[in-house]
DNA sequence: ATGTGTGATTTGAACGTTCAAATCGCCCCA
DNA sequence: TGGGGCGATTTGAACGTTCAAATCACACAT
């Protein structure tokens, strides 16, 4: 059984037809559009009426085909671990999509073949089939392949996560390792003197970066680093006799972790113990007590990222240096209150 | 300070370069990417030599103008309440775009005016401007005004949620309904006789459909169903002298609730208390006991979107039906054992 | 009256591809 | 020997837009 469709779409309006329908040609409606400036203010009006009568827009692989502009950037997604996805990629995009959009640009979504991490054939293919102007590279790393075969092709590209010397400074990152000494501080601040900070065992630069600016910052306060076990069983940790009173999480699944190995130990978070998340996900919202947590600017970096490139594209002079943006941090009880008296 | 760019992007190779170098005309290369029974096989080596070694690919715009396909659909996204995103979004992204690229088609996203539900003018712009084949729409209504505008301009769509009788039904959706009844029929034969389900109060379709099936389920089985109080406090529900035993609930993080709100009555979940989440995101790994969840199927989801959506681009008829997937129940320890003795 | 400058508008061409029609080469049969 | 038929290939045109150059209308100065 079949549905029918509702139109067979018809013929979509072109600039021809505007043209005869203001009495002017093409290049006059094309000028409307792109030169206002250069059509009489009579001509003009009469021009765009018929654009909004007509509801006329520009085909734009027309468009594309004579100006080489494609009005849409590339988003190479990172390969996401499964079991560990990125949490922030959904606010990410929206976010990114916003930004493209209020310049006039659309976001078009690409992945690597499966298995391959550098992304070499979606990028080619991409590229060679004149698809975008440009990339947005979530998760880059300093020697990143996907950055490293975009500036070999010499297609412009802004990524999110620092490059290193090798490669174009066109980053946007925000600043790890001061958002983690401001959680530091801010348990400092709290009467704190014993802490500790927990997370993943990756050489992920993000993650070094942000265990580096807690550890740094808190041995300039003067802070008792409570070096977390090897063995990754936060239990020892908040077991030790000389246990910390506050610790500090590289996300905010890590923090839940604290949170189920204090129970398991009878310690109260909050009361008995301070803990600080990383990305402000809805899950610092929802755990009891809620949980501190360093919120990402994830508009403006998606801005920032947008404008790096756009930019390259207007073949105008790029920083030297890439952007450096703060997190947030975001008090909520898991570490308002003062530690235990000892 | 600037930076130089590592190349000028000299000009990318046409067809016209192709058959200058394999000797042949223009058509002929085409028919060899398009059409290769045409071309004699000699020729197509030939051919098809000279466009590895030069990397050709069409332009997609050129291509796009001559056929009107553009190989590119819309991905509209839903107006997330930035309090409450869609958890799975991102991994259904993931899904879609490389469901989408098994068609040799790409995913343009897309995002109604800041303030805008209905998101007509986003949809308007990227038809009238011919930049994809169709759309996909994702936590779709019954009255879906997305769904409506694009049934009204006739462009192809499908559906992530199951649309109404006045709309196409172009929709993929998980049988919520049969999910959670799945999940009462694990907690009945775990011993379970005193359940309660617990989720937003809102009337989303298809939150209702995973509380009616949860209650259906669980009447048909003669279980006792403990009522959540109206102002949504757990903690009541866990007090009460006839309190349930096993608590569904309609996605992770009311799961998670249900965990603090135990913890404080004093309740040890997976022996005290069975609990059941929704949408098995990492957080259903991360708790204490781990949360017995229900994972949908992103995947095949995607698939069928996709499948759905070319089906009409190539007007091939549609099904008089929309598509229906079960969601898996991933059992594990919040759930696994039986009830206290009364 | 004639040229000159200028703003507004039009004309022809081109972007790179594929469609439709035309041409070519060759075998086969009357 | 002259078509007819057929597979392989080429040619011309077209998709809808914008660029570059040409034309037009008109005011102004000589």
């Amino acid at each position: 059984m079949t549905t029918p469709e509702p139109r067979p779409a018809r013929r979509a309006t072109t600039i021809a037809d505007v043209a005869g329908a203001a009495g002017v040609s093409r290049q006059t409606v094309s000028n409307t559009l792109n030169a206002p400036h250069r059509v009489h203010p009579d001509t003009l009006a009469r021009v765009t009426a018929a654009i909004d009568r007509l509801g006329y827009r520009p085909d734009q692989s027309a468009r594309s085909l004579r100006t080489g502009e494609r009005r849409t950037i590339g988003y190479l997604a990172p390969v996401d671990d499964p079991h560990d996805p990125n949490p922030l990629m959904a606010g990410f995009l929206e976010a990114l999509v916003d930004a493209a959009g209020a310049e006039g640009h659309h976001v078009l979504l690409l992945r690597p073949a499966a298995g391959e991490r550098h992304a070499r054939a979606a990028i080619d293919a991409v590229v060679a089939a004149r698809q975008v102007d440009g990339l947005i590279l979530a998760d880059v790393l300093p020697d990143d392949p996907r950055a490293a075969h975009a500036a070999r092709l010499g297609i412009p590209f802004a990524a999110f996560g620092r490059t290193g010397p090798g490669l174009p400074p066109h980053w946007v990152d925000i600043d790890n390792a001061a958002a983690t000494a401001e959680a530091a501080r801010h348990l400092a601040e709290r009467g704190h003197r014993r802490v500790a900070f927990v997370g993943a065992a990756t050489p992920l630069p993000w993650l070094a970066a942000r265990r580096d600016g807690f550890h740094r910052e808190a041995a300039r306060l003067g802070l008792t680093l409570v070096p977390a076990p090897a063995d990754g069983d936060l239990r020892t940790l908040l077991r030790s006799p000389g246990r910390p009173t506050a610790v500090a999480a590289d996300n905010d699944l890590a923090a839940l972790d604290i949170y189920e190995a204090a129970r398991t130990e009878g310690l109260h978070i909050g009361r008995d113990l301070a803990v600080t998340g990383f990305h402000d996900t809805p899950l610092a919202r929802h755990l009891r007590p809620p949980l501190t947590s360093l919120r990402l600017p994830l508009r403006p970096i998606a801005t920032a990222l947008v404008t790096r490139l756009l930019t390259q594209l207007r073949g105008a002079p790029t920083p030297a240096e890439g952007v450096e943006l703060r997190a947030d941090l975001i008090v909520r009880p898991s570490s308002s209150h003062h530690p235990p008296s000892p």
